[in-house]
RNA sequence: CGGAGCGUAGCGCAGCCUGGUAGCGCACUUCACUGGGGGUGAAGGGGUCGUGGGUUCAAAUCCCGCCGCUCCGACCA
């Protein structure tokens, strides 16, 4: 992409409204822009990473065995009455009325409508397991929104919901999932610690929170020290085989959210080994049985074809808008957003230090032709801008590696390659440029 | 929803207390110079001061209502 082309306002100061560092980032790199308090417009770099970012919850939901559909974000009341919850939510769900005077609602959450669309379709035992996810736009009309998207009211989520016929079979789905937490969030590369936590207005009994550390996070979290040093699960898993062990595992330190953490309660460790800190919720996995299969009616028939039970189900949530804020308050410095490459709007940076110069901008344009041939992502900043304004811009929004085209370098045959993680630059031979930069994104 | 604060040019802000020609920096436009880390010089453009009412000869400024946004608290993916 032509940087002349693209759509990327950046900023040099930054809106007074942003407080934190991930808000003021996205703001200043032209990720986003408010429409109103808690609801952002995703401007094309913030998008890029957003879709970055939702495709690999998407690959690994679908690699533990869930299934993808898509739910709409508008609901009937008439199915949270069911349920009870229509009464329950409070102020926090926005209500709608149509042209006929329906009640309506902007979900802040799917249950309900999954649990119906289950009912009208699963008969018997024998259809289950069943793991469902879609990926859609939430609302709750928070009563205080803050931290850009980290905390808005219209926020993207990935939810997934799980139907088993026993608790057995509703653990193993919640293991599944467990499981597939930890590498989806290792593959942003973020150390996500799962904690026991409270289930909140969904119910249920058994749950955990997936927090990332951060002095700026909204939870407030207690730790085994040992988490800071794990590495988060990085390795294959084979989803078939029995996942409790693997749980376990990564149960075995302690880790609890503040509503769930009790000083004098069992597997707590001594002062010296707790860390109190704060963190970010990136995920949060329920089981909550029949909390709404009984209400709604969703029974399927045993063995046998006798009696009906109501279906054990679990939900599972990421909030994949939140993540972009979560990842860039994991990851920056004091120029900007320093992005791990999995989820970097473009790979790499390409930076024609002189447009007014002929075999500048042909080596540039070269380089930018090959490098869109290898099918490497790269942000080509064309613009007949001074060399300090384009490195702050790059600087700042923070793009893995960056390639610096300039006359020193094409009379030398060579361009000047730099890590925006380690800073560490190296002036490489220009005709081996696109191999080294496919090869860093292909792991060659 | 309780408490606090802020709305003046695209962004950051001053002016308000003490009413009297709407300002500064950045950004933007044009030209020249310049060119390896947020340029230099010159000349420009852009604001019914959130909104409605009131006081006054006169309101960005004082008073009242409303709207929007932000912060602290309680609540939450």
């Amino acid at each position: 992409m032509r940087r002349s082309r693209f759509f990327l306002p950046t900023l040099k100061e930054t809106p007074a409204e942003a407080q934190i560092v991930s808000h003021r980032l996205m703001l200043r790199a032209g990720m986003i822009q408010q429409a109103s308090a808690g609801i952002y417009s995703w401007l094309p770099l913030g998008h890029r990473v957003l879709r970055k970012v939702e495709q690999i919850v998407r690959e690994e939901q679908d690699r533990a065995g869930a299934v993808e559909m898509l739910m709409p974000t508008i609901q009937s009341a008439d199915l949270w009455r069911e349920s009870g919850r229509y009464d329950d939510y409070g102020l926090e769900m926005l209500r709608i009325t149509d042209r006929h005077e329906r009640d309506m609602l902007f979900g802040p959450t799917n249950e309900e409508l999954i649990v119906d669309i289950f009912r009208n379709h699963v008969r018997s035992y024998r259809e289950l397991p069943k793991l469902l996810y879609h990926i859609q736009w939430k609302f709750r009309d928070e009563v205080r929104p803050r931290f850009g998207v980290m905390r808005g009211r219209e926020f993207l989520m990935k939810d997934a919901y799980s139907f088993d016929a026993d608790y057995a079979g509703a653990r193993r789905s919640y293991n599944r999932m467990f499981v597939s937490y930890l590498k989806t969030f290792a593959r942003m590369g973020l150390r996500a610690i799962p904690m026991e936590a409270d289930t909140g207005p969904i119910g249920g009994d058994l749950s955990h929170e997936f927090i990332i550390l951060a002095e700026t996070g909204e939870s407030e979290v207690f730790c085994h020290r040992g988490w800071l040093e794990v590495d988060v699960l990085g390795e294959t898993v084979d989803y078939e085989a029995d996942l409790q062990p693997l749980v376990d595992n990564w149960t075995r330190l302690y880790a609890a959210t503040d509503e769930k953490h009790d000083p004098n309660g069992e597997g707590v460790p001594p002062e010296a080994e707790l860390v109190h800190t704060r963190g970010v919720e990136v995920g949060h996995i329920f089981y909550f049985g029949t909390k709404y299969s009984k209400p709604m009616n969703a029974v399927v028939t045993g063995a046998g074809g006798v009696g009906e039970t109501p279906v054990e189900m679990g939900s599972y949530g990421i909030g994949v808008s939140r993540l972009v804020g979560a990842i860039i308050e994991a990851s920056h410095d004091g120029k900007g957003i320093v992005w791990p490459e999995p989820v970097a709007p473009f790979g790499v940076g390409l930076v024609n230090l002189r447009t007014n110069d002929e075999a500048c901008v042909a080596a540039s344009d070269a380089l930018y032709a090959q490098l869109e041939e290898a099918g490497v992502e790269v942000l080509y900043d064309d613009r007949d801008e001074r060399a300090g304004v384009k490195f702050a811009d790059m600087e700042l929004i923070g793009l893995p590696w960056q390639v610096v085209v300039g006359p020193r370098g094409v009379q030398a045959g060579t361009i000047e390659l730099k890590s925006r993680r380690t800073g560490e630059a190296e002036e490489i031979p220009a005709a081996d440029a696109v191999k080294r930069l496919s090869n860093l994104f292909t792991g060659g």
